[in-house]
RNA sequence: GCCAGCGUGGCGCAACGGUAGCGCAACAGUUUUGUAAACUGUGGGUUGCAGGUUCGAUUCCUGUCGCUGGCUCCA
């Protein structure tokens, strides 16, 4: 018989052949090298017979899948230790993720981090016993006798179609209910690591028992082990709550509550800065802003319908709007969004098709109480300051209105440096608004997509439950993939607040509502930016742009003036005149990410210069003053 | 909210049943400094909080608050 490879060559194999026989047929070493095998595009293991004519290509370390296939082998060399360690030991699920692997088990012991260390040299054994996987195919039934006492394996086959074929997979004691494919043997299992302890619910489920998830990692190379490993550090490093401390941008008292960030001088410099970039921008871009309450009667949140639905994450309050005597209780909440205030203002007005399209926006900023244990530093807290804004238009204005938003999305964006990707959330199964508005607001967001040839993955049912939506997620500089911006088409405001505009016929319509947000959070945006630029922020956002290092006493007045020249340049500027070496000086202002360091003694101040320092490039030699004044003002919005 | 771990001076850490120590920072003095951290000295903690066990608790137990990592959530 025949198979063919992947350079569209054929071999000539005996009937019966294996996926290892295709590879020996090739050669000797791929023999030796390869680790399962794709036949006709399903990944198989290398002892899965070919048929007569298949497409058949190996897997080899190289390979792209091989990470992959090697985690989840690494998580049965796991699970069979946990058995050996621990007996009794109840399996969920246990595949290969981002990053390695995990698997979900139910004991009757809770593990401690000191456990993990039992596991690997457990693991570590099996490893150089090399037993092979054993791949079975087995009967529903037998399936069901098998794992009679893995109540969640039992629940992973009643789940199976009908017609699935049912493998296990058998490495020393341990068997699971597995498609595969694994490696051939334990011993292809190169350098792991286990790396954390966490809870997860069976099947994700909130309402179902809670599993112990034990992550980890796997690489062939201990190598890649470890650079893994020290690129893990390195984000550590990179942590916007470490630098937020380092750098003066804010801080966290467990006094002010959960998720309350306070912003120091330095951080409040950025965020302003920011915005002020944003808005200038924003109002080029025909948009109006507007300021609007933080806190309303909480009759707006029932008429906006959050009173019911989304009442636990609000903060309520109430207010004695009578006295002692006679007490007249007021229920307030703070805005956990925006809307209902431009919505107020829209209908604070008569409108006719002519104000069309209205882009109202706000540095809106919102509180939610979020669960406890989801905040974290900038990226998730409780008060945030959203760049908010609502358009209201016409339903065919509703394309261009994206198109302009994605364009504004991609200005600014890119202004970071950033690369990004788009999702399209569709409807989900519990939704207002008919087929008809569903249909028209998904397409919008699909064409405006496409006009700015901007690639997306569709999330089928995703949405919310009051209108499709475009979610923009951004990669930072390690890789790592953050929403921020967001589009959402909404049926649910001007329906319950009954928003109209006159037509050219002179009938009453309601206008469609776009909420968007670039930044999303400018907080949050400002943690990825840390994270982004491991804390060194751009020239014309750095909260010091320029550092003045006098360098002994007597130099400490021309450095005030020289300081005084950098600001009214528009320039932010500090001057280190502390009684200290310029080494210190320069070490201080440099683990501040200081984008330039001037230096100046008497040679300097004789020539009318600056020793400039900048913050990667270092020593730039002597400027004239004139010209770090100019690199200021250019910095300058 | 759930699971696990952790809370020691402003920050980073040590001591782990016998009433707490180090580095950085702060403060004072010395040094007057030329591109990544100078020298000497001083002050600062009822070990998150509340109970309990014990002759004795930072250390063990319970509760609580907070932090961290996950899970769930993210209108």
């Amino acid at each position: 018989m025949n198979i063919v490879l992947p350079d569209g060559s054929s071999k000539e194999l005996a009937e019966s052949a294996t996926v290892a026989d295709v590879a020996a047929s090739i050669g000797a070493g791929l023999a030796k090298a390869a680790l399962a095998g794709v036949v006709d595009g399903n990944p198989v293991d290398l002892s899965a017979p070919v048929a007569d004519g298949a497409q058949v290509s190996i897997i080899t370390a190289k390979s792209p899948e091989a990470l992959e296939m090697l985690r989840h082998s690494t998580a049965h060399v796991m699970a069979a230790a946990l058995v050996d360690l621990y007996g009794d030991v109840q399996f969920g699920v246990g595949p290969a993720v981002e990053g390695g692997f995990y698997y979900d088990v139910k004991l009757d012991r809770n593990l401690s981090p000191d456990d993990l260390e039992a596991v690997e040299a457990r693991m570590a054994e099996i490893v150089r016993a090399a037993e092979p996987f054993e791949r079975n195919v087995v009967t529903r039934a037998e399936a069901e006798a098998l794992f009679a006492d893995q109540p969640f394996k039992l629940e992973l086959i009643a789940d199976l179609p009908e017609d699935a074929v049912i493998t296990t997979y058998r490495l020393g004691e341990f068997t699971d209910l597995c498609r595969g494919p694994h490696l051939p043997d334990a011993g292809k299992v190169g350098a792991f690591k286990l790396t954390k302890l966490a809870g997860a619910y069976w099947k994700g489920d909130s309402e179902r028992e809670m599993l112990q998830r034990i992550y980890g990692t796997a690489f062939f190379k201990k190598a890649e082990l470890e650079e893994h490993l020290s690129n893990l550090e390195e984000a550590e490093k990179r942590d916007h709550r470490k630098l937020g401390r380092e750098l003066g941008i804010y801080t966290m008292d467990p006094l002010a509550g959960v998720g309350l960030p306070l912003y120091l001088p330095k951080g409040a410099r950025v965020i302003r800065t920011m915005q002020e970039w944003l808005r200038r921008d924003l109002y080029e871009r025909g948009y109006e802003e507007v300021i609007t309450p933080h806190v309303y009667n909480a009759d707006v949140w029932k008429m906006s319908g959050h009173y019911d639905f989304y009442h636990e994450n609000m903060y309520f309050f109430n207010i004695n709007e009578g006295d002692d005597e006679n007490p007249r209780l007021t229920e307030y909440a703070v805005k956990p969004m925006n809307c209902p205030g431009h919505v107020m203002l829209y209908k604070s007005e008569l409108h006719s098709y002519r104000d069309l399209p209205l882009r109202y926006f706000e540095f809106g900023t919102v509180y939610r109480h979020e669960m406890s244990g989801v905040v974290h530093g900038l990226l998730r807290a409780r008060g945030f300051t959203q760049d908010d804004a609502h358009v209201f238009c016409t339903r065919d204005q509703v394309v261009d209105e994206v198109v302009a938003i994605l364009d504004l999305v991609d200005h600014i964006m890119g202004s970071f440096g950033f690369e990004y990707e788009a999702e399209i959330s569709t409807r989900p199964a519990k939704s207002i608004g008919s087929d008809d508005m569903w249909e028209h607001a998904t397409n919008a967001l699909k064409e405006a997509c496409a006009r700015h040839e901007l690639a997306y993955e569709i999330n089928e049912g995703d949405g919310a439950f009051y209108g499709p939506k475009i979610d923009i997620k951004v990669k930072d500089a390690i890789g790592r993939t953050w929403q921020c911006s967001t589009v959402q088409v909404d049926f649910n405001f001007p329906e319950r607040f009954e928003l109209a505009y006159r037509t050219e016929d002179n009938t009453e319509e309601r206008p469609w509502m776009l909420h968007r947000a670039i930044f999303g959070s400018i907080e949050r945006f400002l943690g990825i930016l840390i994270e982004h630029y491991a804390g060194a922020l751009p020239l014309w956002l750095a909260p010091v742009q320029v550092a003045v290092l006098p360098l002994a006493d007597r130099h400490a007045d021309a450095a005030h003036e020289l300081a005084a020249k950098v600001k009214a340049a528009g320039g932010r500027v500090e001057v280190y005149d502390q009684n200290e070496p310029m080494r210190v000086k320069i070490a201080k202002a440099q683990s501040q990410k200081i984008p330039y360091m001037v230096v100046l003694g008497d040679k300097e101040i004789e020539n009318g210069t600056v020793s400039v320092r900048e913050r990667h490039e270092g020593d730039l030699g002597a400027w004239d003053v004139q010209k770090l004044l100019d690199t200021i003002k250019d910095a300058a919005l």
